[in-house]
DNA sequence: TCATGATCATAT
DNA sequence: ATATGATCATGA
């Protein structure tokens, strides 16, 4: 097997992707379909990958590759958030898959979701349910790293959710813990497993979980930005 | 009304 | 089953 190529239009600073999704701001999704020649879904319902795609071909990432960001050669996670019309998120961020075996070893330092998050080139997209898909307009990107404190709290939440997986409690574990990040289900259904630890250290087989960051948090850190 | 738990599509 | 991309939809 080759190796995940670039694609030819990929992006070869951080500065000429963002300024590529700065342009992007204010396009319908109905004309960057067109403009690309793709189909476009009347809805999200069976198509919920629909708006991060169209995004990724736009911008250049490295469509359906393993590697751990989405422009691996620029150590950059693109991320796209539905907002409402005062641009608040109106859903939770996947970050990535919940190790729920094999954690010796991993720290916070060296753990996978520290590393997407690193550098998360972030695109908000209109997503009230009531506007259609077709209708619903680009935002202002932008490029994020976490300052001290985020990286902190993310830190805190992290290390307490991974004592609980490793602990063997992972199937107590509920959306409310952790302060701005959370585990949830990530599943193609509740009937796929896969193998955890149980509470009196034997393996157990469990709903697939990810960490996802808090609609709060990523609302915060949008408008940090986009104040003043 | 809205967050939690559940789910959808596709490629490998 | 796992990885990518996420949003749906129902109970509280």
């Amino acid at each position: 097997m080759y190796n995940n190529p670039l694609p030819p239009n990929t992006p070869d600073s951080e500065q000429q992707l963002y300024q590529r999704a700065l342009a992007l701001a204010g396009y319908t999704m109905k004309e960057l379909a067109e403009a690309a020649g793709l189909p476009i879904p009347e809805n999200l319902k069976r198509d919920k990958g629909w708006v991060g795609m169209l995004l990724e071909h736009y911008l250049g990432a490295c469509a359906g590759s393993k590697a751990e960001q989405d422009f691996p050669h620029l150590g950059v996670e693109l991320k796209t958030i539905p907002v409402n019309a005062q641009g608040k998120p109106l859903e939770t961020t996947f970050v990535c898959v919940a190790p729920l075996i094999g954690n010796i070893g991993i720290t916070w330092e060296n753990s996978y979701l520290r590393k997407k998050l690193r550098r998360v080139l972030w695109v908000p997209v209109e997503g009230e349910r009531n506007k259609p898909l077709a209708q619903r307009r680009v935002g202002t990107a932008l490029l994020w790293s976490p300052d001290n404190h985020e990286e902190q709290q993310l830190r805190r939440d992290w290390e307490e959710l991974m004592d609980l997986i490793v602990l063997g409690k992972v199937e107590s574990i509920t959306a409310r813990h952790g302060e701005i990040l959370q585990i949830r289900p990530k599943a193609a259904n509740s009937r796929a497993l896969t193998e955890a630890i149980g509470e009196f250290g034997q393996p157990i087989t469990t709903l697939p979980r990810g960490f996802y960051l808090k609609k709060e948090f990523t609302a915060t850190l949008l408008s940090k930005h986009f104040k003043i």
